[in-house]
DNA sequence: GCCAACGTTGGC
DNA sequence: GCCAACGTTGGC
């Protein structure tokens, strides 16, 4: 039997990278989370299918702007190993990386972007991670109800 | 730009 | 192991 769907959000500030930036590349590497919460989601429980809400953080407004999904299981870090990269980390090595990655790819992008009020006034989403008062993490988990009430929002 | 929330660091 | 100081996130 094929393992449980799960469902997640991921935060991005679209300054830095956006949903058009997704659009753009179709598939791209979920580098540079340096959380310990995050990275134990990404390392053990993200697998490819799972579906992704891409949410723009520090955005006006902030809010879901579309739909990924998981294409790659975590794997090491890339950013984490390059002594240039403003991620680099000297704690992690190839056959011992303290940070993981996933691949994530495009599925669509909302006709508009549900911004963070809708989602706080939306009946359903009181206990989403998102909608609670000071929520910073940057990978959190969704459930199922949550993810079908959500994706019903928009085209 | 402000500031609340909260994770991390480091002295003890 | 405690906890104050500090840094970062992210909404407003």
């Amino acid at each position: 039997m094929p393992a449980k769907k799960n469902y997640w959000l991921l935060k991005s500030e679209p300054d830095c990278y956006s949903i058009d930036d997704l659009q753009r590349d179709g598939t791209t590497f979920w580098s540079g989370v340096r959380n310990y919460q995050a990275r134990n989601y990404m390392r053990d429980e993200m697998k490819p299918g799972d579906g992704v809400l891409f949410y723009h953080s520090s955005a006006e407004p902030p809010g879901v702007a579309g739909i990924a999904e998981i294409a790659r299981e975590g794997y090491a870090d890339a950013t984490a190993l390059d002594p240039k990269d403003d991620h680099y980390d000297p704690k992690s090595t190839q056959e011992n990386p303290i940070w993981m990655m996933v691949d994530v790819k495009f599925v669509k992008k909302f006709k508009e972007l549900i911004p963070l009020n809708e989602l706080k006034e939306t009946p359903g989403l009181e206990k989403m991670m998102v909608t609670q008062r000071g929520s910073r993490l940057s990978v959190q988990p969704v459930t199922e109800e949550e993810w079908k009430i959500v994706t019903k929002m928009r085209k």
